[in-house]
DNA sequence: CTTTTTTTCCTACCAAAGTAGGAGTCCAAA
DNA sequence: TTTGGACTCCTACTTTGGTAGGAAAAAAAG
């Protein structure tokens, strides 16, 4: 029915999981591997897997750099992450970097083969008690950072403030910035004073990182 | 059956979701609203919503900041972002920041059937289509920033090297970290240069640019 | 117990960032 | 027409950031 290959250090992780996919998915073929490099080769010879499944915690390859590894030489193969760890931020990383799904080990084993159904058939499957939490941990994690932009504060900028804001959050230097807007570098220097007192920040880094969910076209396009 | 709410600017568009609850859920309740203000007044006179559609590209109220004030004042209620936009990584974000789905603007009727079913039975749905694209797509969306840092180079720094790091990306300034870390503004200095060099940047503004993706704790653990 | 890497700190120097204060032009609103 | 904001640029100065090169103790690796 299926083809199922099983990343985990754990042999017995790997046979529990084995069980799951004899019970639901009977017929299906389903290998096993004990590392990232097993799993390369398993997928060497028969880049055909319908599925992944590999857990997030091995020994040997510090956490995403094995999903990324797989992704990197085998796109076309979809890869389920499972892992102990139920850390949001964590879980929308692995999606971010390609991953089909998350599955955790705490789940039931109902739950975990209502989870691979979905991911055949197609869609993108979360865990939705963890991605449904109220927002109160939504501060908890994520970057700390210490300064933000408020919004308000984005309206005293003017127009040219605003274009040289832009390039700013780029990275850009001050020199960089003046030839890109063809004034001079003194100009800059005005407009990022200017900038800094407006938005309260001591310095250009500061607004960088308070400007992450900033978008600034949204502002010059009034 | 349902008690729904739309938050649109445009009268068109609350109109077609209006049809597509008619149709596929008879009987629910529909209110609209055509900003975040009216939205929290209506959550406010009924606060039992089973879900509010959001449209996340609204005139005053820049990207995410509509999904954050929702989110902050009613925690209970379930958002649906609805967008014109499909950036992978935007997705994530929205759903980072409470939303239990993303429905795009350009599906169908029926793909926007399914996933309110699906976000109604309590999953988190994101448009599958989007999601598992090969990760070179990746590179196409979000700020236009010119440095990433790879995760790959993240492994040549050491321990302090990666603490120095963490504070640089809360754009804290030399003497600063120094002081938090005990150590001397020199030899911060020199941890800077040491981490300009392995990842790559030519000043710790672009590291900032480059670092919005990446989990410090996660590299710190091992 | 060596050897190597890490961490610490220094001096000296240069480049970049940021402030202060002034000044001229242009344009739009009063 | 005048007032004021926006934009431009200047000098001069201070602070911060970053490099180069060396040195030494501490920790990790062999």
């Amino acid at each position: 029915m299926y083809q199922l290959l099983v990343v985990d250090d754990h042999p017995i992780f790997r046979q529990a999981i084995g069980n799951i996919i004899d019970e639901k998915f009977p017929g299906s073929l389903f290998e096993q591997a004990e590392s990232i490099e097993q799993a390369q080769n398993a997928l060497q010879k028969n880049p055909d897997y319908d599925l992944v499944l590999l857990d997030l915690n091995m020994p040997n390859t510090s956490g995403l750099n094995g999903l990324l590894s797989l992704r990197n030489d085998y796109p076309e193969v979809p890869v389920v992450i499972i892992s102990a760890e139920n850390d949001k931020q964590q879980i929308l990383q692995t999606i971010s970097y390609g991953a089909v799904g998350f599955i955790s080990k705490s789940s039931s084993v109902e739950a975990i083969a209502d989870s691979l159904t979905s991911i055949f058939n197609g869609n993108v499957c979360l865990p939705s008690d963890i991605i449904r939490t109220a927002s109160a941990q939504n501060n908890t994690q994520q970057k700390s950072k210490d300064f933000e932009i408020l919004p308000e504060k984005m309206q005293l900028l003017t127009r040219k403030e605003l274009i040289v804001l832009k390039y700013l959050t780029q990275g850009e230097a001050n020199k960089a910035i003046a030839y890109e807007m063809n004034i001079s570098e003194t100009t800059v220097k005005s407009h990022v004073s200017s900038i800094l007192k407006k938005l309260g920040a001591t310095n250009r880094v500061k607004v960088v990182v308070g400007s992450a969910n900033i978008d600034f076209d949204q502002y010059l396009k009034r």
